[in-house]
RNA sequence: GGGCGUUUAGCUCAGUUGGCUAGAGCGCUUCCUUCACACGGAAGAGGUCGCAGGUUCGAGUCCUGCAACGCCCA
C-alpha cells in the first residue's frame, strides 16, 4: 500500500505552505454580503500590546478564538475575525525610551514631544508586527485584511469623538486624584503596573508636642502630657501632615480630640481628630500623623474628617515649596535631613528596624511614590434625572456604570462560565469614576485647551468672539472645573472636525491643549466598533458587523477592558458590543504559580510550535479548557532538536501524538486503501453492522461536538473528538474492516467508502482544533473526489472553508452499538486470557493465537457470532471459535464471566491452571460482595418504594445478573478441582 | 478584609439534574517490531473522591463548618 518506511507527521514541513495556501485563497477575508444578521459571526481580537511577544494565555485565548472562528466559517456563516494590536502607552513608551538611552544617552527631554513620539511610531513599523506573526505560526485565521491598531486613524477618530461626547455630556472632568506616581517616569502608573516587595526600613517614633500641655486621668492615677508621639515609616512625609488622629474610643487620647499640636520643622499647627477607620488602637503609639497628599488611607481619612491637602512633592520625586526648609531635597535625602532634624530638637524618641511593604512600579522599578494630581475622569455614577436625561447615549439609564449592569442583568450580554457576571457586576456597582489621563507622550493627546491661570483665564473666561460663536454653535463645548471659584479653570473640547478651525483661534489667544495622553484602556474600550469604522468611517462594515458575536478574554479584565467595552458601545453605538464574553482560565505552572520572566517558568508558545507543531499546541490548549480557573502546565527544561534548551511541558506531547495518530491513519492507512474505485450511492441495508456502528458513534461525535462548540466547552468538543477518532476510528473500525478490505469485492467497496466518509467527517470537525494536519490530509484525501454514502457529493477544494458536518440522528443506532459493544467484550476476554496464558509461558515464545475459544452466550450474542464469528475470532486471535447458548465448557478451560456471555479457551494443554484458580476466586469474592451490596439495598424497603421505579428496576436486574455470575464462577472453581 | 476557584489514581485532569462496578492521558507492570502508526498495539495494576458533620432510601455530586493552595478586588 505505502512505499518506504513509514514517516511520522512532520509540522515543519506542512504549517507554512498550508498557511500561505490560505491566505492566497483569501480564504479568511470577510466582506459584508447578504446573509442575514443570525448568519454572521464577528470577534474582535483583544489586541495584545504591540511591544509584547507571544505567551501561553495569548496562544490559549487565540486557539480558542480560533476554533470559534472556523467552526463557524465552515458553518456558513459571514465569518469576520478582526485582528489588531494595542498602543500600550506606557509599556511602549518605556520600551523605546529605554532603547534611546542605551543607544544615545538621551531623554526623552532631550528629544522633546514630537521627536519621542515619532521614533515610537518608528519603532513600532518595524518591530510592532512580531505577536502578530507569531499569530500566524499558530494559524489564527483572522482577516488580515482589516488589521487595526489603537491609535490608527481609524481608532483615532474614534477615541476623538467619543471624548467629544463625553465632554460635552458633562460625563468628564477634571480633580485631584491621588495616583501612583513613578518618579522616574514621571507619570501616574495604573494599580497593575505597581508591585509590591518587603523592604527592610526603620519606624521612627517621633514626638508632636501639644500646643497646650493636657492632664489625663487614667487607670493609674493622673498624668500630665506634653507632646502625642507618632510611629512613621516614612518621617519625610510629615512635612505634608494637616492633622495627628486617634481612636475615638481610645481612653489614652480621646479627650484631646479638638485639640491641636504644634507639626516639628515647619512653624504648622494641626488639629487631632477622631478617626475609628484609620487608627487601629494596638498597633505603634496609638497616634497617627495623617498625609492627604501622599498616602491613600490618610486621603480616604481626610475626605472623611474635611482635613485639608498638602501636596510636599514635585513630579521628580523632590521636595516642594511647601517643605521650607527642605525644599529641593530629593526625598531620600530629605528623610535623613528630617530625622537629623527631629534628634537635633530632641523630638525623635526611639527608631526600630522595621520591614514594610514598598509598592515598585513595573516599569522603572523605583518606588512608587502615592500623590495627589490632577486628572480627568469619565463619570460612572448615577446623574441627576434632569442630566441623565438630556443624554441620549444613557437610553433612559441614570449613569454609565448602569448602563453597563442593566445590559448583563438583562442578558443582554452573557458570561460563559456564568460565574464571571458576578466580578463584572459587582466592580460595576461600586460605579468608581474612571482616571483616563496619563502623564505619557504616547497616545491619544487628550483633546481639550485651557488657559492657565496667570493668563487671567480663571476670573474672566474671555474666548473671544469667534471662540464664542464656535461655544454657541455647538462646534466646541465648554466645561469649567474647580469648587474654589477662584480657581475655576475654564476647559474647551471641540468637535473633531472643528479642531483645526479650533486651533487655529484658541491658540494665539494663549490657548494650549492639555499635554496628558489617555488611558490605554480609553481607545480598548471603543475596540468593536472603532475598528469596524464607527462613527463613520464605514458605515457599511459597522451596520453589517456590529454587534460582535463574541469576545473571549482573561478574567483579570472584565473590569477594565470588558465593562467598558458594554459602556461605550453602548453609549456611542446604543447596542452592547458583543452577546457572549467567553472567559478562559488562567494559565499556570506544575506548582500553581503564574508564569512569569522573573521566576522563569514561563512557556514561549513559538518554541511548543517548533518542538511539537502548531496543532499539538493548539490540541493540548483546547483539550485543556475547562470551566475552571486555572490550567496547570508542568514546566520542564527540554533540549531542541536544533541544540537549544527551551521550557517545554509533556502535556503538550498528547497534541503532538494525537496529530501523528491521525496522520497515520490517513497517509498510511486509509488513503492509500481507497484506491480508485468509483464512489457510488450506498443503501443502508447493504451496510455491515460495523459499518452502521462506525456511522452511528460519528453522529454522536458530531452532535457531542456542536453542541460542545455551541457552549464554549472547548474540552469536551476535544475529548469527544479524541476518542471518536483513536478508540472508535482507528482502534476498532479500521481493524474490523481490514479482512473485508483484502477479501475485496462489493463489501471492500463499501468499506472504504465509509472510511473515506469517516475520515471526511472527521477531518472537517477536527479542522477548527488541529487545522493545519487537517488541511494537509484533506489534499492528500482527493484521491477519492466523491465522498458520503446514500448520496456522494464532491468535496470541496479547501477545508478551511469547506462544510461543517450536519448532524444525522437517523444515523444513530443503540441497537447497533450495543451490539459491538458485545462483540467487543467477547473480543477482551479472549485477549486477555491470551495475554494470561503468555504470562504464565515465560520463556517460551509468545502465541498470536489461541487454539480455540467457546462461547457460551445469550440469545443476541449467538446471533452476532453466527454472522461476524469470523472477524471476531481474527480481532481476537483464535483458530477456532464455537459458540451455543448451552455450549459446553472444555476441560481445562481458563474462563471469563461476562454479563452477555462467558468465555472459556481450553489450554490445560499449554499451562498450569493453578493460577487461574486464584483468580477465580478473588472474582468470585469481588462478584459476591456486590452482590450482598445489591442484595442489602433492594432489602431496603425505603430504597424500593422511594427511589424511581427504573433504578429500582435496574438494581433487581443487576441482583440477578450478579446470582448468576456467582453461581457461575463457583461451578467453574469447582470444575478446576 | 470581601469575592471566586481548586482539593478525585504517582502526575495533569474529566465526572451534567444525587442512582449500576468513579473515568481519561501521561507514568508504572507484562507482552508484542504484526501487514497505518513504538509519537504505536494488546493486557493489567493503581483511588477510604482534602477533613468533620448534616440532608437523603442513597452523596465524589446537595448543605454547614474546617483546612490547605491559588487568583481577583480592596
Amino acid at each position: 500500500m505505502s512505499d518506504g518506511p513509514s514517516k511520522s507527521y512532520n509540522p515543519r514541513e506542512t504549517e507554512s505552505r498550508i498557511y500561505r495556501k490560505w491566505l492566497d485563497a483569501n480564504a479568511f477575508r470577510a466582506t459584508p454580503d447578504d446573509r442575514p444578521r443570525d448568519r454572521r459571526f464577528v470577534m474582535v481580537i483583544p489586541p495584545p500590546n504591540v511591544t509584547g511577544a507571544l505567551h501561553l494565555g495569548h496562544a490559549l485565548n487565540n486557539t480558542l478564538q480560533d476554533i470559534l472562528t472556523r467552526r463557524k466559517r465552515m458553518d456558513g456563516f459571514n465569518t469576520l475575525w478582526l485582528p489588531g494590536t494595542d498602543h500600550a502607552g506606557i509599556a511602549t513608551q518605556a520600551t523605546v525610551e529605554k532603547e534611546i538611552m542605551k543607544a544615545e544617552k538621551k531623554t526623552r527631554h532631550d528629544l522633546g514631544r514630537d521627536e519621542l513620539v515619532r521614533r515610537i511610531w518608528e519603532w513600532k513599523e518595524r518591530f510592532g508586527g512580531r505577536i502578530l506573526e507569531q499569530l500566524q505560526l499558530m494559524g489564527c485565521s483572522c482577516d488580515w485584511t482589516r488589521l487595526r491598531f489603537t491609535l490608527d486613524d481609524w481608532c483615532a477618530r474614534a477615541v476623538r469623538e467619543t471624548f467629544f461626547k463625553l465632554f460635552r455630556d458633562g460625563l468628564i472632568y477634571r480633580g485631584k486624584r491621588l495616583v501612583n506616581w513613578d518618579t522616574q517616569l514621571q507619570t501616574a502608573v495604573a494599580d497593575d503596573e505597581v508591585y509590591h516587595e518587603t523592604v527592610k526600613g526603620h519606624l521612627w517614633h517621633v514626638r508632636y508636642p501639644l500646643t497646650e500641655p493636657a492632664t489625663l486621668s487614667g487607670e493609674s492615677g493622673d498624668r500630665r502630657i506634653a507632646y502625642l508621639v507618632v510611629a512613621t515609616t516614612r518621617p519625610e512625609t510629615m512635612l505634608g501632615d494637616t492633622a495627628v488622629a486617634v481612636h475615638p474610643e481610645d481612653p489614652r487620647y480621646a479627650p484631646l480630640i479638638g485639640r491641636s499640636v504644634h507639626l516639628p520643622l515647619t512653624g504648622r499647627t494641626i488639629p487631632i481628630i477622631g478617626d475609628g477607620l484609620l487608627v487601629k488602637r494596638e498597633f505603634g503609639t496609638g497616634c497617627v500623623k495623617v498625609t492627604p497628599a501622599h498616602d491613600p488611607n490618610d486621603y480616604q481619612c481626610a475626605l472623611r474628617n474635611n482635613l485639608p491637602m498638602l501636596n510636599i512633592m514635585t513630579p521628580d520625586g523632590r521636595i516642594n515649596e511647601n517643605g521650607g526648609a527642605h525644599q529641593g531635597l530629593k526625598l531620600e535625602d530629605a528623610r535623613k535631613k528630617v530625622v537629623a532634624d527631629l534628634d537635633a530638637e530632641g523630638l525623635l524618641e526611639r527608631v526600630e528596624d522595621y520591614e514594610t511593604d514598598v509598592g515598585h512600579s513595573d516599569r522603572s522599578k523605583v518606588p512608587i511614590q502615592p500623590y495627589l494630581s490632577d486628572q480627568w475622569f469619565v463619570r460612572m455614577g448615577d446623574l441627576s434625572p434632569e442630566h441623565a436625561a438630556r443624554i441620549p447615549g444613557l437610553h433612559g439609564r441614570p449613569g454609565l456604570a448602569q448602563l453597563a449592569i442593566d445590559a448583563v442583568n438583562e442578558g443582554r450580554v452573557r458570561f460563559h462560565p456564568e460565574r464571571y457576571a458576578k466580578t463584572y457586576l459587582d466592580w460595576l456597582g461600586e460605579k468608581r469614576d474612571w482616571c483616563i489621563s496619563r502623564q505619557l507622550w504616547w497616545g491619544h493627546r487628550i483633546p481639550v485647551w485651557s488657559r492657565a491661570a496667570s493668563s487671567g483665564d480663571a476670573r474672566a473666561p474671555s474666548p473671544g468672539p469667534p471662540l464664542a460663536e464656535l461655544v454657541r454653535a455647538g462646534q466646541v463645548a465648554e466645561q469649567r472645573f474647580g469648587d474654589d471659584p477662584a480657581a475655576v479653570r475654564t476647559c474647551y473640547c471641540p468637535r473633531p472636525e472643528f479642531e483645526d478651525r479650533f486651533r487655529q483661534v484658541a491658540e494665539p489667544a494663549g490657548f494650549t491643549q492639555d499635554s496628558d495622553v489617555l488611558d490605554t484602556w480609553f481607545s480598548s474600550a471603543l475596540w468593536p466598533h472603532s475598528t469596524l469604522g464607527w462613527p463613520e468611517a464605514d458605515p457599511t462594515l459597522l451596520a453589517y458587523y456590529y454587534p460582535t458575536s463574541v469576545l473571549s478574554t482573561a478574567r483579570e479584565i472584565i473590569t477594565l477592558w470588558v465593562a467598558r467595552m458594554v459602556i461605550t458601545g453602548l453609549y456611542n453605538v446604543g447596542d452592547v458590543p458583543f452577546r457572549d464574553v467567553v472567559i478562559h482560565a488562567v494559565i499556570q505552572d506544575g506548582h500553581g504559580r503564574k508564569m512569569s520572566k522573573s521566576l522563569g517558568n514561563g512557556v514561549d508558545p513559538v518554541d511548543i510550535i517548533d518542538a511539537y507543531g502548531a496543532d499539538a499546541l493548539r490540541y493540548t490548549l483546547a483539550e485543556s479548557a475547562t470551566e475552571t480557573q486555572d490550567i496547570r502546565v508542568p514546566v520542564k527544561p527540554t533540549k531542541l532538536p536544533d541544540g537549544r534548551t527551551v521550557n517545554t511541558s509533556e502535556r503538550f506531547e498528547k497534541g503532538r501524538n494525537f496529530c501523528n495518530k491521525l496522520w497515520q491513519v490517513s497517509t498510511g492507512f486509509v488513503i492509500p486503501s481507497l484506491g480508485d474505485a468509483a464512489f457510488a450511492p450506498i443503501e443502508r441495508a447493504a451496510l455491515a453492522l460495523e459499518d452502521r456502528w462506525i456511522l452511528s458513534r460519528l453522529s454522536a461525535c458530531v452532535a457531542s461536538v456542536s453542541d460542545a462548540l455551541d457552549g464554549y466547552h472547548f474540552s469536551d468538543a476535544a475529548q469527544a473528538l479524541y476518542q471518536f477518532m483513536w478508540n472508535d476510528y482507528c482502534d476498532w473500525y479500521v481493524e474490523m474492516i481490514k479482512p473485508r478490505l483484502r477479501a475485496g469485492g462489493d463489501s471492500a467497496r463499501i468499506a472504504r467508502q465509509v472510511l473515506a466518509h469517516g475520515l471526511d467527517r472527521l477531518l472537517r470537525l477536527l479542522h477548527p482544533l488541529v487545522p493545519f494536519v487537517t488541511e494537509a490530509i484533506w489534499e492528500a484525501l482527493a484521491v477519492a473526489p466523491r465522498r458520503g454514502i446514500e448520496t456522494p457529493h464532491d468535496a470541496e477544494p479547501m477545508l478551511a472553508t469547506a462544510r461543517w458536518p450536519e448532524r444525522e440522528p437517523a444515523w444513530r443506532d443503540d441497537a447497533v452499538e450495543s451490539d459491538v459493544e458485545i462483540l467487543k467484550v467477547i473480543i477482551r476476554a479472549i485477549r486477555d486470557i491470551r495475554t494470561r496464558v503468555n504470562a504464565l509461558r515465560a520463556g517460551q515464545p509468545a502465541l498470536r493465537t489461541l487454539p480455540a475459544a467457546v462461547v457460551r452466550g445469550g440469545r443476541r450474542c449467538c446471533e452476532l457470532l453466527a454472522t461476524q464469528g469470523s472477524f471476531v475470532q481474527l480481532l481476537a486471535g483464535c483458530d477456532r471459535l464455537d459458540f451455543g447458548p448451552n455450549a459446553a465448557k472444555p476441560a481445562g478451560s481458563m474462563t471469563s464471566v461476562h454479563e452477555a456471555a462467558q468465555v472459556f479457551v481450553p489450554v490445560g494443554e499449554l499451562v498450569d491452571l493453578a493460577a487461574e484458580r486464584a483468580r477465580l476466586a478473588s472474582q468470585l469474592e469481588a462478584k459476591r460482595e456486590a452482590l450482598d451490596r445489591e442484595r442489602e439495598r433492594l432489602a431496603n424497603e425505603s430504597f424500593t418504594s422511594r427511589a424511581a421505579p427504573d433504578v429500582v428496576e435496574r438494581a433487581r436486574q443487576r441482583e440477578a445478573e450478579l446470582e448468576r455470575q456467582v453461581a457461575d464462577l463457583r461451578q467453574h472453581l469447582a470444575d478446576l478441582g
